[in-house]
DNA sequence: ATCGTATCGATACGATCGTATCGCCATGGG
DNA sequence: CCCATGGCGATACGATCGTATCGATACGAT
């Protein structure tokens, strides 16, 4: 029997819960009930709620770190600015599969900032995420693809601020809303980091 | 007596809690112990948990809403690029006492993916601040202080976008670190929707 | 055929939750 | 002086939580 599928089956069975009512309605019985097993099952593949807590955290940490290295390779012949906006729009959770994702991740995000260990994985994404992006800018600002009077450590900051703002404001869109203004803004953000693209004199 | 001033005390009993455990760690014993109160005598102000979280919600709400009125008159003189950073780092959690009404906010703000009376209050907020940004940079554009070529709509929405990802940021900040890559990512964003701060060719 | 083991459902237990109720006590009007 | 009333602590109740334990069933090896 395979073991690490069923556990899968059960993390997916959480993030069902947790889209729809957060992680207040994850208890080990919801979860069997919404899996389709019984609580003494989830127990055999889970010993502790904590445990299996941090194998759904992982997972989804998991994913979103292969989503990350998708993006990474410079995706044959797109300049800097597209591939930017590819990337952006490929993180935000444009449809209502990857909203319901998204509220999964909104509350592991809270969780983290009272468990430390979900907190040291969002970090270790995040330093994933910056480094990728830095090495990005500098390639791209060889091309002359990216203005060049910040430094690449303060460009990808903000980038990466800007995709947190543009995610959570998108996460508290009502499911099925426009995305239309989410895309405005993305664009809007891709042209200032763009030379000429901003208001010159 | 004054039982306006008890509900208040009840409130910042549970925003200590918040701030050091979120809302998980929230129940009506723990806010009486905390306040000091036994479990009867919170109950007498609150006949509900619920009643007793809108309220403590609300008051942070009407907190945000008074910094954001506070704000908002053009204070003498500063030039919009000076008025807007300002703002954005008076809004942000910069220091520790900052950093607690944060973590609380953060936790209201993971509610309110579950609960739709917090988010109501969270758009409502969201649409002053935009509606107040919005003519702050009209004027600003008058005053050709602002980046024209974008409009007022969505630069505003980008700021506020921005203003969410340093926020995010800065909650997710150990208490006492630096903030320093903080204002620079300030500075950064504040430069680029400023006319000829962003690189020209 | 029998036994050991893995799987899993059922149930129990103590803790904590939100809520309801009861009773003590202080205080002010009659 | 008495007593009614409002404030509040103590306690009770049912539900749900995480966890532990036990018994039934299925299955492969001896």
């Amino acid at each position: 029997m395979d073991k690490e599928a069923r556990r899968l089956d059960v993390a997916d069975a959480l993030f069902r819960i947790a889209a729809r009512e957060g992680l207040d309605g994850v208890s080990m019985r919801t979860v069997a009930t919404e899996a389709g097993l019984s609580l003494g099952a989830v127990q055999r593949y889970f010993q502790t709620k904590d445990e299996m807590l941090h194998f759904a955290f992982d997972q989804a940490v998991q994913a979103a770190r292969a989503r990350l290295r998708e993006i990474r390779p410079q995706s044959g012949g797109q300049t800097f600015p597209e591939a930017l906006r590819r990337a952006l729009l490929a993180f935000l959770p444009t449809d209502d599969r990857r909203l319901a994702e998204a509220r999964v991740w909104a509350a592991f995000y809270a969780e983290a900032a009272v468990r430390p260990s979900f907190a040291a994985s969002l970090d270790a994404l995040d330093g994933e995420a910056r480094a990728n992006l830095r090495a990005a800018i500098v390639q791209g600002r060889q091309a002359g693809e990216v203005i060049s009077d910040r430094s690449p450590e303060a460009l990808a900051e903000l980038i990466l601020v800007v995709l947190d703002g543009l995610w959570w404001s998108a996460v508290r869109r009502p499911a099925g809303a426009s995305t239309a203004s989410l895309e405005e803004v993305v664009d809007t953000a891709v042209a200032m980091l763009s030379p000429g693209g901003a208001d010159c004199p």
